[in-house]
DNA sequence: CGACGTATTGAGTTCATTCAATGAAAGTGG
DNA sequence: CCACTTTCATTGAATGAACTCAATACGTCG
């Protein structure tokens, strides 16, 4: 119920497949063409997840770490009265499962939002690869460092920002991401619910509607379903605190 | 102004000092002697930071990894605007700076709320004695993967649970951490301020004085400034929704 | 002691929520 | 393929939890 591999018979192990996750994500970290190999064939390739199936569940015990290849995933927590936090949504080339390497099982519940691709290899064999390949480890700290940034500042959003601000944010962000993946910045599509939206951003589903509403009759964005436009990005800046970025200077206070 | 080393003349480098949140890191990941004196070596020990002061921040590029040794530290995030997100607060023996991995630099401050002590080491020095020895390696693993789940816990709080929730959350999290280090779980010192503890909740100060006195009047906890006495964890335990404890158990939809 | 930052408490406001109803879209099965 | 059901999204009205503003008490430090 996990998925289903596709073509792994027909493929031999290793094989590089079209866009892989995992390929792209350790081939800037690999100059060495054994190493890549080595990696290559650890992969378990084109692992398929439909919409609305889990990859990973919270309390199964960790084996794979996944690399996204194509479609998106939510990592979500709940509790037992049903309240569910989205911590965040993976786009292909992020890996997803690594927070699960301190309890040795999943703590959170993987699920495809999109049908999706994901390329996996056991976490026994990446610590076993990365042991004896300094950049690959680096590469692999860099991974979950950024992971740990990505949380802080979706904290900051939640304890800090407005409605408003956090739907802004999130528009922004998602648009750098998918810029960053060669796709439009402008328009794209929120494959996620709005609840699910909702979660992620510590609102309600009626309060993403309004605001969303709000930002299309503004002209900030145009709305159509789950089709989003950004016509004015400065808009959306503006919104975010009249530049949104998070501030590197320093303002520490030095007592005594 | 970073803090001063104490004995750095007196004491050979390399030397243990009393409690060092390094040395107790590192401990339970090596048996062998030959690492152990290595990384005792390459620690730079007993780093006095003043209450108030910073030891790391915001936009210095990364040198080192520390420890807490003694006393307490706050993270925190802030952006233009003077809005503030205190990330985390940290016990002796666990590590700060570890995010800063990604980028390069610190992306956050991190500054004594008491009187502390730190043990850093040369994150080149942490990397390259990490290369040879796997087992270190995935101690690092663990610890950054460990600080991605707090920052999913608070991530979950910020999004889903009133001010009493957190707050009395808040305090089974403390009251736990400082039971792990052989202190008192019911007995305790905010040594944070109040405004500390409201921007790590997400809430106004007014809130947090608020809750705490709610929480005195249904004798759940007795304050008197910033001491705490737990008087029923059942009471702060019920507050957090009937239980407390995140869902382990799946919930997953499958559909299709 | 006096002064400044910190904490508490009260009164009034606000923004996001809850509740409710409708419309749109998507999946199901005859 | 169409009717049926279910889920998802939007909109409105009323509520409420945490906020802002303001005033007072407490504590710490020079």
């Amino acid at each position: 119920m996990r998925g289903i591999s596709i073509g792994s018979a027909a493929r031999p192990a290793g094989a590089i497949c079209a866009g892989c996750g995992w390929c792209d994500w350790f081939a800037p970290a690999l100059t060495d063409t054994q190493a890549t190999v080595e990696m290559q064939c650890a992969v378990e390739h084109r692992h398929a997840v439909r919409r609305g199936c889990p990859l990973l569940r919270a309390g199964e015990p960790l084996q794979m770490i996944y690399a996204l290849t194509r479609g998106l995933l939510k990592t979500s927590l709940a509790d037992l009265e049903g309240r569910v936090q989205v911590t965040g949504f993976s786009l292909p080339g992020e890996l997803v499962g690594i927070e699960a390497i301190a309890g040795g099982s999943y703590p959170c519940n993987v699920t495809a939002v999109e049908d999706s691709v994901c390329c996996g290899i056991r976490y026994a064999d990446l610590d076993r690869l990365s042991h004896g390949n300094g950049a690959l480890q680096n590469h692999l700290h860099r991974a979950m460092s950024r992971e740990i940034n990505r949380d802080h500042e979706l904290m900051f959003l939640l304890g800090n920002m407005s409605a408003d601000e956090r739907v802004a944010q999130f528009l922004l962000n998602l648009s750098a991401r998918y810029a960053a993946l060669g796709r439009s910045a402008a328009c794209f599509r929120l494959s996620m619910s709005r609840r699910e939206i909702a979660s992620y951003l510590g609102l309600k589903v009626e309060t993403i509607s309004r605001v969303m509403t709000r930002l299309n009759g503004r002209r900030i964005i145009a709305v159509r379903g789950k089709d989003i436009e950004v016509r004015s990005f400065e808009g959306l800046q503006q919104i975010v605190g009249d530049d949104g970025k998070r501030d590197v200077a320093v303002r520490a206070i030095v007592p005594h």
